[in-house]
DNA sequence: AACAAAATTTAGACAAGACTAAAAATATTT
DNA sequence: AAATATTTTTAGTCTTGTCTAAATTTTGTT
């Protein structure tokens, strides 16, 4: 059996070994969960004992298989959780998180599979994320940052990197929101901001934005 | 904030009190929750603190107004994730139980409002329990046990007394749904054991089953 | 009313998960 | 390569919720 908080753990080692290549750090483990360097150690060693991670003292930690496939079951539940509560209870795609990260813990055999069926195998989450399949897999996508698209091309909008309610409420603000199709049309060189035309409109986003929107070019 | 065994023990002393007209004993918590009386007294006095219940030293609890209505509030939730799986999610109403237990516990200002609207606000659950509305009001019922119904009398099978999952499962086999009519065509006076005429059937029930079923005459 | 039985509470212990402060190991700088 | 800074681990403590065993109160019986 897993405990809510070893669960909780897991998530988070996955999340920043797949930004970071090597082993993740006692320290970046703390952050992430809010908690304190010495905790994440006694918690670290109850994971290697329940074979869920690798780990040499003072080396950094990295995920077991059995590790990885139940960090992926949680994003997937977690992801599944969130398109229910976008498409079916009207949730605003910036009130999803809090109540995903408690339902992502919830435990039943037939729930997310039925769920899963309910909401027609969706892909992605409301905010473009892949949603694993049943096996574990997630789709790989060719979306870059919109940051790095060049000037002129036209592309759209398929996710965001930052998924904090604020960004999410500035982009509605704007009327930016998942499918939109924007033209990028120049870039400032001293401050990386970016002007767009999106929505028969013209926008001018600094850095931070589009750094944190994920486009494919079209 | 309340934590989730508070909530198991508020929950374990409503229902206890509804039963039972006085205060609820240590003891008779220790069993609905399968803990030992020595840690419900302890819980006890942190629930007295926080005020959610009464007590006084082996004296009893009861709930205060505000311990009430969380727990009511708890049941409305359990009551309503119930009708989700079995409604949507083509879960039958034996497998519902330990699911709810664990949605039950999920917080959202939100989502339990939303969910009641996205089920268009059902009045009873899948073992035919009322649901309590948003203020805590539950609709009362003129429904009686089986057993305790008159020889030739018509009735509908509105609910059940015990909703284990063994019990649930002897009715699906013998096709007695909620909603069913039933006639009362005799009772054995030295077992108490009924037949009755159910969907052009005859049936002979046990006093236990005929003690687990509740109707309305008609 | 006194005694036995049952129920309840107290006292002390334990596991999980977190924390602080101090010690140890690793990294970085000069 | 030594000195310093940073990171990580250890040691010891705390809280929550549970337990057992012993003590106490209440209840039931003669």
């Amino acid at each position: 059996m897993i405990t809510l908080s070893e669960e909780n753990y897991l998530k988070a080692i996955y999340h920043l070994e797949t930004g970071e290549g090597r082993a993740v750090s006692t320290n970046a483990i703390a952050e992430k969960i809010e908690s304190k360097a010495s905790s994440v150690t006694d918690m670290v060693k109850k994971l290697a004992d329940k074979d869920f991670v690798n780990y040499k003292k003072y080396q950094g930690v990295s995920l077991t298989k059995k590790g990885r496939h139940t960090a992926i079951n949680i994003i997937r539940k977690h992801r599944l959780w969130e398109v229910f509560l976008v498409d079916k209870l009207n949730f605003s795609w910036d009130e999803v998180h809090d109540v995903a990260e408690q339902l992502e813990h919830i435990k039943s055999p037939k729930l997310i599979d039925e769920l899963d069926a309910f909401l027609e195998f969706p892909t992605h989450d409301p905010h473009g994320d892949p949603i694993p399949d049943k096996n574990g897999v997630i789709s790989k996508s060719d979306k870059i940052k919109l940051s790095k698209a060049e000037t002129n091309t036209y592309c759209k909008f398929v996710g965001v990197n930052d998924s904090s309610s604020d960004f999410l409420k500035y982009l509605d603000k704007h009327h930016i929101a998942l499918g939109c199709e924007i033209k990028v049309l120049g870039k400032e060189s001293f401050d990386e901001s970016m002007t767009i035309l999106i929505e028969d409109k013209t926008l001018n986003i600094s850095k931070t934005v589009s750094n944190n929107l994920f486009v494919k070019t079209i």
